[in-house]
DNA sequence: GACCGTACCATGTACGTACTTTTTTTGTGC
DNA sequence: GCACAAAAAAAGTACGTACATGGTACGGTC
């Protein structure tokens, strides 16, 4: 059986959850409490202690216990954690500046890691969060596009209070996520606009299946093309997934959308830089020309958009200022303010491989 | 007057720390200790609860208290801070991410944040880290040519037994310090022989002030040619620091380099591959060609160097594998392992600016 | 209105006792 | 020598008391 202390505390810890309390205002006297749950006061005290030991208790000998919904957890020190599909590679050191320029401006130290976009490595890294002390979390989804085996550990950081906040992609199933994301679909409706304006009526896509990204660009994208009364055959559109992104274009996923160029696509839209440069070294294999024979507009606007040939005409994402938001919302909600989601906008960036 | 309770804790801290008890060796019962303090067998209680979470002794019911010396401190969860320049820019996501890598496979935790090579920012970060629970720290020194004002607040990480590895740059003034560098005298060596052998005599160099690696790559440099015979003249080489890189080659100290290089300067060895892009657009604005007029060797094979025109020839720092190296010290130290400094070979990367 | 002292109330410290639960040791019988 | 049970030993839980110490509010004085 649950020794009483344990059962005391467990009802304080429900109590402080459910908003009984409010930041700051003060628990009952040990005493009430005392007779409250029909216990001694150190039983009381004893159960206290370990919500203090918790940081959610703050006890001031001759006043009394508050309870400590921000307040800083260890030490005056915030610690946060950052969880990335990749830290060092594409847009992601950019988004990682906006987050750490504005933890750090709040004393706030940053945990780093990377998930590789595996559902294993989350499950890990997550686990590692939850025995650690952190005090918030910024996270970016894990194939959004997939029902996700992990929503129970997020709930379990909600149950402990620990914020969080999604960025990129969130999980649909979690319904009082807050997420910093672009907005996708907006995105690709942009993207089949600009090209469908420059007379192309013949528009293919490439976009990732394991992501919620992509099939918002995806739907977009097919949207936009269909209110204008262009058709979008199946077989312009090419999906990849995080397994195959490094080889699809060789494969015969690939060829098949090869062959879909060649038998008349006139531009493509694609899910990111990242496969975009790869496409356009395929294309250069098969003698097709960028943006002679095929256009295309990409999305993220990277390093890469700017230093291949042709250059890239993309769209940009907000990047630092992206991480610097979902940072700014994380500190709010760790100060106990309530925060909701925001949809990010795109902005076309025009460079050379739109003909 | 310190309550009894501490009293007590302090003292079995004490003999903890002066390795009165073996790891893993139990405490005296409480009811011994009890005897040994003349205190109540609570009071002992309360004592040891705050080693406890402190995380000094397991406690086993049934069993006893054990000091916990070599164990995880937070339950099971390792947690390192990586202390860098820079974070996203440079070379620098490289070496973060061999760190990352290495950690993340020991079920790791990492901290991440940038001092901008202000010792005031170290200061502040380092203060964070020791009102922060960490186990062991990953730090690039902040100007290290310069005396350090920091260095108190590593001695007070060495006495609480986190052990630390400084990575690029050290203190002369911490003798024990295990540090992760690259061997860039020799580096300095290597550059002005590379250019030597190829039937250059009047070099220069462009070196940093504030970081030992500016003073030894200075020092190779100099003492390579001096060995073979040539001359170096003050006014061939040009020094910045942290606060001028952005300006210093446009200011009068680069107006003053430029005139020498137009008196007759062959060759270059640039600091870094950043100075490098650097001088390579203010080169452009004066019409003198690389390599036709000037050669150039720098130093750190970053991606800056294959983007340029023309592409760097450039020293290879190990980044990734130099970031994995350190990230296995530190593993190692926080296991109790002794571990000795390590200095890494550069490689030479030949590309385009050199005739 | 500013200041100060006091009473009261809150948590903090300290000790005592009793009993429970788990682990380890001891002792017994085979 | 081994298996098993009993005993002992250790930490855990729970309650009680007493007093210390710091915070707050109230009321009185100047």
């Amino acid at each position: 059986m649950e020794p009483k202390y344990q059962a005391v505390a467990e009802s304080l810890r429900h109590d402080i959850a459910t908003g009984l309390y409010r930041d700051g205002e003060a628990l009952l006297t040990e005493v009430e409490l005392k007779q409250k749950f029909g216990v001694s006061r150190q039983t009381v005290r004893q159960a206290i202690s370990l919500l203090e030991n918790d940081g959610l208790v703050i006890r001031r000998r001759g006043s009394g216990t508050y309870v400590n919904h921000g307040a800083r957890k260890h030490g005056g020190v915030l610690s946060v954690g950052v969880i990335t599909t990749y830290i060092t590679d594409y847009i992601f050191p950019s988004i990682v500046r906006g987050v750490e320029s504005a933890l750090s401006a709040e004393n706030c130290i940053m945990s780093l890691s990377a998930t590789y976009n595996r559902t294993d490595h989350e499950r890990s890294l997550l686990q590692r969060i939850l025995e650690s002390p952190l005090d918030g979390l910024i996270v970016e989804g894990t194939k959004t596009a997939l029902p996700n085996p992990n929503t129970g550990l997020y709930e379990q950081l909600w149950e402990r209070n620990i914020p969080c906040v999604f960025i990129n992609g969130y999980y649909p199933q979690l319904p009082n996520a807050v997420y910093v994301v672009t907005d996708d679909e907006s995105g690709g409706r942009m993207a089949a606009a600009y090209l469908a304006e420059r007379g192309f009526t013949r528009v293919g896509g490439i976009f990732k299946s394991d992501d919620m990204q992509g099939h918002l660009r995806y739907q977009g994208f097919s949207g936009e093309l269909q209110d204008r009364g262009l058709r979008v055959r199946d077989d312009a559109v090419c999906w990849f997934s995080t397994e195959n992104k490094r080889r699809f274009l060789r494969d015969e996923t690939g060829a098949e959308f090869i062959r879909s160029l060649k038998n008349g696509l006139e531009a493509v839209v694609c899910y990111n830089d990242e496969i975009a440069v790869e496409l356009l070294e395929v294309l250069r294999e098969h003698h097709i020309s960028v943006p002679r024979d095929v256009s295309l507009v990409s999305f993220d606007n990277s390093a890469y958009a700017a230093v291949c040939h042709p250059k890239l005409t993309s769209l940009a994402h907000p990047k630092d200022e992206f991480g610097r938001v979902a940072a700014e919302k994380l500190l709010n909600m760790m100060a106990g303010k309530r925060e909701s989601s925001i949809v990010l906008p795109w902005t076309m960036i025009e460079r050379d491989s739109v003909r």
